[in-house]
DNA sequence: TTGTAGGCGTTATCAC
DNA sequence: GTGATAACGCCTACAA
């Protein structure tokens, strides 16, 4: 924007005041139909576009949403940004993106940032809820939305159904005659752990069969978590027969490991993911997972966040659970029975 | 922020005027130590930020940086953005994510949002260099960086060796006794695609080898198009021995292909990508690549792009490039002659 | 070294 | 329907 040109500049040129120019952009009140003609062909003719700082230095709000990511270098999150930020350009809204590295101390920090910049709202993802985060919001005041929080609270959340996923993918396991199933992955201390490791856990008791702990590695949603749990799983005399895995990146660690160690997956070992990332489909094998659709998150998230901005719905918080599907591909060995 | 305090509550705390807390803030002009210790105490205790909106606009500018993309799905620029997120922070910066979809009309947008909200600065990462997005860029005077754009032009810009990706990987095939060789991926139409393909050509040529047009197969970066080109290959009566592919997320895609058709790499064919994604780690056969390092770019563009902002540069473009190292993995076989 | 006052571009509250 | 005008929170001459 090399000159500026102003609301008065537009005023002026179409002789008429800047309260009227206002009202034609912002749509507010009643002007006479000649006059919005004219106005607007004066803004375009001129390559007009309102100030935002001034804008949102009267309306202490920005077109701006935070994103709020563990990791934007996970193929889910990276779509969701992708898809988010598709919808929101049509809203005339940015997406302003923040790593949190999985840190409470950056997700607090995020929040502060977001309430100096003024954000318009926020989509907050992590892998651990706290109530820290969530009071921190609430004081914050910006609508927001919450993806994949199990926790009740004053904001809308969107997540996969809880434990659904390695209940699945642990249950596919169990149905093609695997009895020994270890468990691969997820940290232990944060929800979204929590949650996968009790699906596996689950799906096994359903069965009847034993929770062994040996056969439960919790490090980590890293490639070096799989890593080292595909090692450690490898050094058992008894191994498993199956490895339920955490994430699609954590057993794409596994799968590495037991390739080193001159595993056949599946033959001697089944694995089977969760997210279906599009890097599962070219692993070797193509590794059955268990489908969580980023883009049906970023849409329910983006839906109900504009709702609450544009105080179209201002009831109570709303809980949007995304159905998650197994995906069988070739990663896991059928008719095992040992 | 529930109850917003001002630059004003502070000063009357502080018992100072606001001019002189304003002069704390951004460490202009001289205080009296006294005064200074005061009023940051002051500060501290209140949690005051300064309204930002209030600043930009003032300065024009805002502590926002632009980062354009052609895909934020590509692990590598999700890297670069990671990284980029990281160091902004450090200034107390925020990182506006635009993903173009390789599109002109959105670079175009791109750059017209970042003038509407008084960006900061801009790095702008292309798959086609344009001067219609150069002089947009010029218009919008904003410090930039280029990504990628071997365009002598007014900015700074990084980027990969010319041409020397693809030269590095397909000279290792020639190397290795492979005489036909494939061409898989990059969309014809874009400046990084002929470069790519560029390199591909001089290490035939340098090689005293046929370039021929039927073992080109160029539609694009995805690995939808690597799927495509791995099926037209597998199709061919004279199958080349090799592909050499645009980016590795395309080699993935041939990989998927050839699998499919019952075609063993590297027994069969041997392919080589390019970036070194973490999942070229975890693809079976893992898969020889070349390196280029997204931290380095990110690293580069930002204290460029910051000397810039800043101030503290204010000579002749500067151009950084990045080198490139070929990553040998499993996916090509020794000793080809035929 | 510190304070006063004006203005940045908008929107909102009044009047007309 | 339309127009003056007062904020919004901050920065910065200019004064003191």
């Amino acid at each position: 924007m090399s000159k500026k040109i102003t609301i008065k500049d537009i005023a002026r040129e179409a002789g008429v005041s800047v309260t009227t120019v206002s009202r034609v952009i912002n749509k507010t009140g009643r002007i006479g139909s000649k006059t919005r003609e004219k106005i607007n062909k004066v803004i375009e003719e001129f390559g007009y576009h309102p100030n935002s700082a001034a804008q949102s230095m009267k309306t202490g709000r920005t077109r701006n949403i935070f994103f709020v990511v563990p990791d934007i270098t996970n193929p889910f999150y990276a779509s969701l940004a992708k898809e988010l930020q598709l919808l929101s350009r049509e809203k005339n809204y940015n997406i302003t993106l923040y790593n949190t590295n999985e840190s409470l101390k950056e997700e607090l920090r995020a929040i502060e940032t977001a309430c100096e910049v003024c954000a318009g709202g926020i989509v907050f993802a992590s892998i651990n809820e706290s109530r820290e985060v969530i009071d921190k919001l609430l004081e914050a005041d910006i609508p927001a939305v919450l993806l994949n929080s199990y926790l009740k609270c004053e904001f809308d959340t969107v997540h996969g159904e809880i434990n659904a996923g390695t209940y699945l993918s642990t249950n596919y396991l169990i149905e093609n005659g695997h009895k020994v199933i270890g468990f691969a992955g997820a940290p232990a201390d944060t929800t979204v752990g929590k949650s996968r490791k009790q699906g596996y856990i689950t799906a096994l008791q359903n069965a009847g069969l034993n929770v062994d702990e040996k056969l439960s590695f919790e490090m980590g949603f890293s490639e070096d978590a799989g890593y080292k749990a595909g090692k450690y799983f490898s050094t058992l005399k008894k191994k498993p027969t199956a490895i339920c895995c955490a994430n699609d990146i954590v057993a794409m660690g596994v799968l590495t490991a037991l390739y080193e160690e001159g595993i056949v997956v599946p033959d001697d070992i089944s694995i089977v993911g969760m997210d279906d990332i599009i890097y599962s489909r070219i692993s070797r094998p193509p590794l059955t997972s268990v489908s969580n659709d980023s883009n049906v998150f970023a849409r329910s998230a983006f839906s109900m966040l504009f709702e609450r901005i544009e105080n179209t719905y201002e009831g109570e918080p709303r809980e949007i659970i995304v159905e998650r599907n197994l995906i069988i591909r070739e990663s896991v060995s059928t008719n095992k029975c040992n």
